[in-house]
DNA sequence: ACCCTATGCTGACACGTGTAAGTAGTAAAG
DNA sequence: CTTTACTACTTACACGTGTCAGCATAGGGT
């Protein structure tokens, strides 16, 4: 095999009959420079005819700057609604021609400056905050801008919080308007999920002190911290998640007959098993669509040195009524 | 804001006073040359402390390759195995020295080539398989390897195959083990996750040919699939998912108390939902973290340009019984 | 005949890196 | 004293691109 050579813009000048400077032009667009049709014509015709594609590595050399996005995903297991936040926000940004990645798997198996470092991305977006020096790290090589999704507002550059707080307290004040008095908070048991957790929970808190009690995503557990609730009079469970509301109504179930008919259940995130549990659950959503749009306007706008306009809340998550709460 | 300048190897090698050739050799540990101690800790605590971050551009366009692995995702909803197996593949391929990012999002939004040619990656994967135009286009532009975990087998380059048929074998196995004579397979709603669901589908068939219904994620339509499957005197159902086999069960029990006594359900996945479910459901489950370790085995060994082992199927896929079947 | 401007294009440089080739200096071998 | 061999470096080039400055030609205005 002779080794296949790259083909590059000078292979498409040489075909034009061209200085590699008008191939460059004309396949950028340049404004400014005026090209003849006739010319225009040959050039595109050689770069298709060709196959010619431009080095991202030596055009991101060139500008400094490259079209990529870069996610890092946090180590706790992602579902069904990162996954499509992640497809919402990458058709967001292609639209506007940035190209979404995400990189996988724990910090700990690989500092995150050997990861941008080895991408070049435009923009950096984190689940959790980044240190100072990380942050002073990346403004050094040329990161336009680090965002960080959740973490304090306001510390490094451009920060983005997704209301977490606004998801506890659309579950609470269901409840409460179903007229339960006393709430319980079924805590998830992975302590990496804490940073979720915690703004929702004080979300929940706005409608009054909790129980909170951490249940483990097996029936056997759940049981006993649903008859603790109930011995508390708690009449109304907040849950972290889907999941951990499955495991509070599998709870209640092994009790047995006696408990569970009064006791209401409220998830988050309307995941397919939830309409399909015993009984179906109701839950919190998050409009993703709209969230993302939100998230891409806001990098688009950060990238050219603007600033994106404010979240608008309203819609954005709303309570899927079902019959368990 | 005085423009800040990027810290390049230039700045490092004045500040330990010696050529920037050196201090390549240092930092890369460039075999066959010999360094003295002296200068190389000199280097070192300049790089240091400078915060020199090598740009991945310039090195990836003087080498002809960067150590990226592309991952393209495909457009149906990844659940947690997915989101599992790409975070174990990640910390495998990071110990390899190569960052793993995927890229969500249908390829309808935008054209692969636009992505990889944004990123130059040292391989692809990607679930489905290319065209001929695009492989060829990859290769033309040095990209080392293109892989497709599903397709047909050896079209394109190296190929791997998630063994699939496994899966649906595994589940027939089971219930024809427990006495099951008629079986019925559950298919998904979602045309997308065909590529998934006939192989499996094909896997069950080996066991003699099931009643194939399309089970929608939703109770009633469940239901009457569940009827029928009944009045066929199907005894036991393969569903293509954890989630269409909560479907399932969902459907049985709202046909009354009458039906569902015997009629066994299996699922694929093992989603944290399935052990909560009502009866707790018995289903498949591949062991991500050794698929993980041999998907980057075999792409660390096609980047050096050799073929990786094969994939030892034996302990991959296993049952996890509990009381649905 | 002269200047001025617009059009259409080319030459040359810089981005930051890896690495082949070359060069002083030293030491051992002949 | 010359040759050889090795250490510890440096100089110089190439990777493929974007873009600034410049150059020829043509056309009009005075």
């Amino acid at each position: 095999m002779p080794e296949p050579r790259r083909i590059t813009s000078a292979d498409v000048a040489r075909r034009a009959g061209v200085s590699r400077a008008t191939v460059s032009y004309v396949l950028n667009a340049t404004p400014g420079q005026s090209i003849s049709p006739a010319t225009r014509s040959r050039v595109l015709e050689a770069a298709a005819g060709l196959g010619y594609a431009p080095s991202a590595a030596a055009r991101t050399l060139r500008t400094g700057r490259s079209d990529v996005v870069l996610c890092l995903l946090p180590d706790w297991p992602i579902g069904n609604e990162v996954g499509n936040l992640l497809g919402n926000l990458s058709t967001e940004l292609a639209r506007a021609g940035l190209t979404f990645v995400a990189h996988p798997g724990s910090r700990a198996d690989r500092p995150i400056a050997e990861i941008w470092k080895a991408i070049t991305p435009a923009a950096v977006l984190s689940f959790s905050d980044f240190s100072d020096g990380e942050t002073e790290a990346m403004r050094a090589a040329g990161v336009a801008l680090v965002v960080a999704l959740l973490g304090r507002a306001g510390r490094h550059g451009r920060e983005l919080e997704v209301p977490q707080q606004l998801i506890g307290r659309r579950q609470a004040e269901h409840l409460c308007g179903a007229g339960h008095r006393r709430l319980g908070y079924a805590y998830p048991d992975d302590p990496r999920l804490q940073i979720f957790a915690e703004p929702r929970l004080s979300g929940v808190r706005a409608f009054g002190e909790p129980v909170v009690r951490t249940v483990p995503l097996d029936a056997g557990p759940a049981a006993d911290a649903v008859a603790r609730w109930c011995a508390d009079g708690v009449t109304g469970i907040c849950a972290y998640n889907d999941e951990v509301a499955l495991a509070v109504l599998a709870g209640a179930r092994r009790l047995g007959p006696g408990a569970p008919a009064g006791l209401a259940v409220i998830g988050v995130d309307d995941i397919p098993a939830a309409r399909l549990a015993v009984p179906p659950l109701t839950t919190v959503t998050t409009d993703q669509r709209m969230l993302a749009v939100h998230l891409a306007t806001t990098v688009v706008a950060a990238v050219g040195g603007r600033t994106g306009p404010p979240l608008p809340t309203d819609d954005l998550i709303r309570v899927v009524v079902r019959e368990s709460a």
